[in-house]
DNA sequence: TCGATTGTCTAGCGGTGCTAGGATTCGAGG
DNA sequence: CCTCGAATCCTAGCACCGCTAGACAATCGA
């Protein structure tokens, strides 16, 4: 018995492994460096045993984002209260969430970028993106305004945000008015 | 002379061939499935001849994302006019804009998501790119708000628009509420 | 008609994600 | 303690990718 639980535990381990690496890689060169040979010689092992943990490259990077949903979800959820005000909780709880984004730009990119092979904005969605969004919900809600349905105006907000961090972040968006723009987003859609 | 201008021609006629098959099969199969070997099938010529338009599979994906901003730019021209009154236009210009992006997703990505190693807010932006913002900031720029700079407002505005239609596109946002999502946003977002 | 230039293709390089099948290690039962 | 079966892991290879060198053919000017 003891022998099994050992075992486990050490694939346990290695599967958490695999994931911190290839987080790792994807922040270091780009997810596009993070190759099944370069992984596997990173951890110390052969590329077929990446596929003993999971299907495909796919899955590895849905579990660096569910990773990453739930550090999102607990910074939120640390930095918003810290404000006086529905404002300024408002205001930081979008910077933090860009912040997140220009930090950890890989896995954001896992999050929401590629395909990770989960599934949103359905029932059986994995639970760190949903509490993700539920983060973003509870902050945003005293805001949304008489009649706005607070999670409709929470897809518009998030919608608004991700948007910010991608273009900003792809150089699409000049980086210089950043700040100007993540108040004016406030302004506008916060009903205070 | 005039041997040498048909072979010009022709070579022009041959390079709009390659963008417009490119652009076909991303439509079809996703980008992924435009590969410079199927790419070169299609066309009916060797894997190099690509190579002699293009530096690479980059700066097709790039002629794709031009292509797209000029009809993008048209089609925010030809739709914001037609309706009364600023809330109105502004109304139309996002769901023209939102439409665009649906119903054209390959080149909406090839335009903000994908890498066409074209330059973006800055001076040696292409033409077509510049034109497509300034499009969008010929309608919003009368309902920015005092005091608040028109250019800034449309990157804001711009940008809730990319992180809808990429969001929705992706199902991360229910397909449902999306007519609500944009009424929402434009109620918030514009000054009337 | 000949030489040079231009155009195009075949073949191949190093890389990718992924997998079949053989070798090796290791725990369990005699 | 030894042997056997099962679990574990690796080597080698598949088909595909973007891209390019170099051979070949067609065309042009002299």
């Amino acid at each position: 018995m003891s022998v099994q639980e050992r075992k486990e535990r050490e694939r346990a381990a290695r599967e958490r492994l695999i994931v911190a690496t290839a987080r790792e890689l994807a922040e270091e060169q780009g997810w596009d460096a993070v190759t099944t040979r370069r992984l596997a010689e990173r951890i110390e092992y052969s590329q077929p045993v990446l596929y003993s943990h999971f299907r495909g490259k796919r899955e590895i990077i849905g579990a660096v984002a569910l990773e990453g949903a739930t550090e999102m979800a607990a910074a939120l959820r640390a930095a918003a209260p810290t404000a006086d005000g529905p404002r300024a909780r408002v205001v930081v709880l979008a910077r933090t969430y860009l912040d997140f984004a220009e930090r950890n730009p890989a896995v954001y990119d896992a999050m929401f970028q590629l395909d990770g092979g989960l599934a949103f904005a359905r029932e059986d969605t994995p639970a760190p993106l949903k509490d993700a969004f539920a983060a973003l919900l509870e902050t945003l809600a005293e805001v949304a305004g008489d009649g706005v349905h607070p999670g409709v105006f929470t897809e518009v907000f998030w919608a608004s945000l991700h948007g910010l961090a991608t273009l900003t972040r792809a150089g699409r968006l000049p980086a210089e008015y950043a700040e100007g723009r993540l108040e004016l987003l406030v302004d506008r859609l916060a009903v205070v």
